[in-house]
DNA sequence: GATGAATGAGGATTCATTCAT
DNA sequence: TATGAATGAATCCTCATTCAT
C-alpha cells in the first residue's frame, strides 16, 4: 500500500507526457506534414526538451505510429457505432446520417488523422494500419450496399462501394476546409445528398417497392414517369 | 547575324536542360514527395551535377514552383478544351464525357501534378497557384451548372459545384490507383455515373422539358460495344 | 547515543552502495571500455537509479578514479607482500615465484584493473595514479635488481628493471587471454622462464659464486666458459 | 585526351583528401582513443568540414577500418622484409636485428597503429584484421623458432613464440614511450637482449654445435661505440 | 556552362547530469 | 535517501547550396 502511489503517479505522469507529446506531434504534423516535421519541433511544441521526447519514443517514426494507432483506434470506435444492425434497418437517408455524421465529426475533431494518412512519405506501418482501416471501412460499405441492394453483383457492389467511399473522402476534405458553423453543416448536408443520389437508384432498382427511401421530393434523381 | 545562333542554341540548350530537370523532379517528387526529395536526387535522376541544377534554379522551391506552373498551364489548356460552348450544348452525359475525360487523362499522364498539389508540406507559392487553378476550375463548373440549371440560387450553385468537384477529385484518386486498362476505364465510368446522378436532378428540375438528359445507367460516354 | 546507530548504519549502507556501484562499474568498464560506458549503464548494472549513482559520485570520472584507487590500493597490498626482505633472500627463481604469482592472481581476479589502466582515453587522474603505482613497482624492481646484481650501474639497473617490467606486462596480457586452467599455468611458467633467463646473467655476472641461482640446466643462456 | 586531365586531377584530389583525413584521424585516435574521437574532431584536425569527411567515408567506423587496413598493409610489408630466407640464415642476434628493427621503426612512425589495435572498443572488422595480422606474425615467429630449434615440440614452439611476441609487444610500448634518440636506441637494444637471452637456450640446446650463435651481451646490432 | 568537391547549418539521437517527488 | 523523469549540450550524419576548376 505504501508503494503504490508513487508508481501510479509516475505512470500517470508518463501517460500525460505521452498524450502531451502526441498532441504536439499531431499539431506539427498537421501544420507541416510528417517529413518536414522535426522531433525538436515536436518537443518544442510540447514545451519539453528533446531528451524527454526520446524517453517516451525511440524515434520519430514511433511517434507517428503511436499517434496513428490511437487515431485509428478512435476512428474504429467511431465507425463501430455507425454500422450497427439498428442503423441498417433505417431507410437510406437515415443510414447516411448515422454513418456520415460520426465519421465527419471524428475527422473534424482530429485533423491530424487525415494529415497522417494523406502523406505519401509516411512510415510503412502507418500506411499498413491505414490500409487495414480503409479495407475495413470499405468492407462495411460493401455490406451496407449489399444489404440495401441485394441484387447487385459482387463486382458492381465493390465498385460502387469504392466510388461512394472515394466521393465521401473528397467531400470530407471539403467539409474540413469549410469554416465551422452553418457553412460546414450545409456542406455536410450536400455530401449526404450526393451519396443519396448516387446510391438511391441501386436501392430502388432492387427494391422498387420502398417509397419510404425517397426523403425529399426529387431527392433521388431517377424515376420512371 | 553572326552572334544570334549561339544565344539561340544556348537558349535552346537551356530549355532542354530545364525540361530535363523538371521531368526528373516530377519523377522524384512522385516517388518520395516534395519534402523528402533532395536536390541531389533530382540532379542524379537528370544525369546532371548539382551545380548544373543550380545554374537553372535558384533553389529547391523554385523547381517545384516552375514544375507546378507548367503543370498548371498544361492543365489549364486541357480543361480549356473541355468547357467549350460546343460542349455546353451537349446533354449532361455528353458534357461529362467532354469534361471528365481530358482531366483524367491529364492526371494520368502527369501524376506529379497531384503529388505536388496534395502535399501539405509544399512551398507556399505552389499552393497559391494551385488555389488559383482550383478557383478557375470551380468557376467553370459553376458556369456549367448555371447553364444547365439556371433556376438555382448562386449559393446552391456554388455549393453544388464545390461538391461535384470534390467528388471528382475523390474519384480521380481512385482512378489513378486503379491499374491501367479495363479496371481503370470502369472506374472512370463509375465516376461519371456518380456525377450524372448527382447533377441530373438539378437539370431535370429546372429544365423538365429536356428528355434527352434522362439518365439511364450507362448513359455516360464510356460503354462497351 | 541514540543518534549514533543511524549515521553508522547510513555510512554502512553508503559503503555498500559505493561497493555495489564500483563493482558494477568494473563490470561495465571491462565489457565496453571507459569511454563507451554510460553512467546509466553502470546504474542499471548496479540495479540502482542514475540519481542514486550521483548521490555517491559527482561524475563519471570520479567513479573511474575511485575504482582505480581501490584497485591500485589492493594491488599495492598484493605486491607489498611480494617484495619482502624474506623473499629477497631467496634465489632468483624463488623470488620470481614470490613476485609474479600474486601480481598475476590480482590481475586475474580484477580484470578491470588492466581495462582501466590500458585505455588511452581514460581521465587524467587515473593515469597519474597509475603512473605512481607504476613508478613504485618499478622502484621495487630496481631495488631487487640492485640487491641481486649490486655491480650494475644505476642506468643499467633502471633500464633492466623497465624492460623486465614491460615484458612482465606483455606476458600478463597473454596469461589473461589464456583460459583458466593448465594452459594459463603453463603460460605463467613460461613468463617466469623468460624473466629468469633475462635476469640470470646479471646475477651470475656480479655474483658468480651463487650456483644456487641456476635452476634448470641451461636455463641461463649466457655463461662465460 | 581532353577529358583525362580533369578526372585524373579529381581522383588525385580525392586521394589527397582521403590521405589527409586518415592522417587527421590517426592523430586524433592517438590522442583520444577511438571511442572518444568525434568525426567533427577529425574533420577539424583535417581542416575540413564535417560534410567533406562524409563525402569520403560513410561513417566513423569506416575511417577506422580504412586507416587500420592501410596500417596493417604497411605493417605486413614491413615484416615481409623481416622474415626472409636470407635473414633466417643469420645467427640469432642478426635475425633479431633484422626482425625487430623494422617492426619497431614501423610502430614509431605509425603510433596510430597501436592506438587502433589496443582499444577494446574498436569496430569489429579492425579487430578481425588485427587478429589476422597477429596470427600471421605469430606463425612467422613459430617458423623461425622451428628453424632455429627444430627439436622443440609443437606445443613448446607455440608457447615460446607467443611469449616472445608478448614480450616484444611489452618492450615495444616501452620503446615508444622513450624519447627518440639514444635513450630509445638503448631501449631497443635492451629489448633485443631480452629476446636473445630468452631464445638462446633453445638454440644451444638443439644445436649445441653452433658456436656462431654464442650470445655475448652487446652482440645484437645496436651497440654504443 | 558543367562539374563535383566543399561547406555548414540543421536534424535525429544519446547521455552526463540535475531535480522534483 | 532513492527515484526516474527532465534537461540540453554534444554526437553522428544529411542536404541545400556555393565555388574552384
Amino acid at each position: 500500500m505504501s508503494e503504490e502511489p508513487k508508481p501510479r503517479r509516475r505512470q500517470a505522469r508518463g501517460e500525460r507526457r505521452i498524450a502531451q507529446l502526441l498532441e504536439a506531434a499531431a499539431n506539427v504534423f498537421c501544420a507541416s506534414g510528417y517529413t518536414a516535421t522535426s522531433t525538436n519541433a515536436i518537443a518544442r511544441e510540447a514545451h519539453v526538451s528533446p531528451g524527454t521526447l526520446y524517453q517516451y519514443f525511440p524515434n520519430k517514426e514511433a511517434i507517428a505510429i503511436e499517434l496513428g494507432e490511437r487515431l485509428l483506434h478512435d476512428m474504429r470506435e467511431a465507425h463501430g457505432q455507425a454500422f450497427t444492425a439498428e442503423n441498417l434497418a433505417l431507410p437510406l437517408p437515415g443510414l447516411l446520417d448515422a454513418v456520415v455524421d460520426p465519421l465527419i465529426e471524428f475527422n473534424c475533431a482530429n485533423p491530424a488523422f487525415l494529415a497522417l494518412m494523406h502523406g505519401s512519405d509516411v512510415p510503412g506501418r502507418i500506411a499498413e494500419e491505414h490500409d487495414e482501416l480503409h479495407a475495413t471501412l470499405l468492407t462495411r460499405v460493401e455490406e451496407v450496399i449489399g444489404h440495401y441492394a441485394p441484387a447487385l453483383s459482387a463486382a458492381d457492389r465493390s465498385r460502387t462501394a469504392g466510388m461512394a467511399f472515394a466521393a465521401f473522402k473528397g467531400g470530407l476534405d471539403l467539409v474540413l476546409a469549410a469554416p465551422e458553423g452553418p457553412e460546414r453543416d450545409a456542406t455536410v448536408a450536400e455530401l449526404k445528398t450526393l451519396l443519396l443520389r448516387y446510391l438511391s437508384p441501386l436501392v430502388e432498382e432492387s427494391a422498387a417497392a420502398s417509397p419510404a427511401v425517397a426523403t425529399r421530393p426529387g431527392a433521388s434523381g431517377i424515376h420512371t414517369p
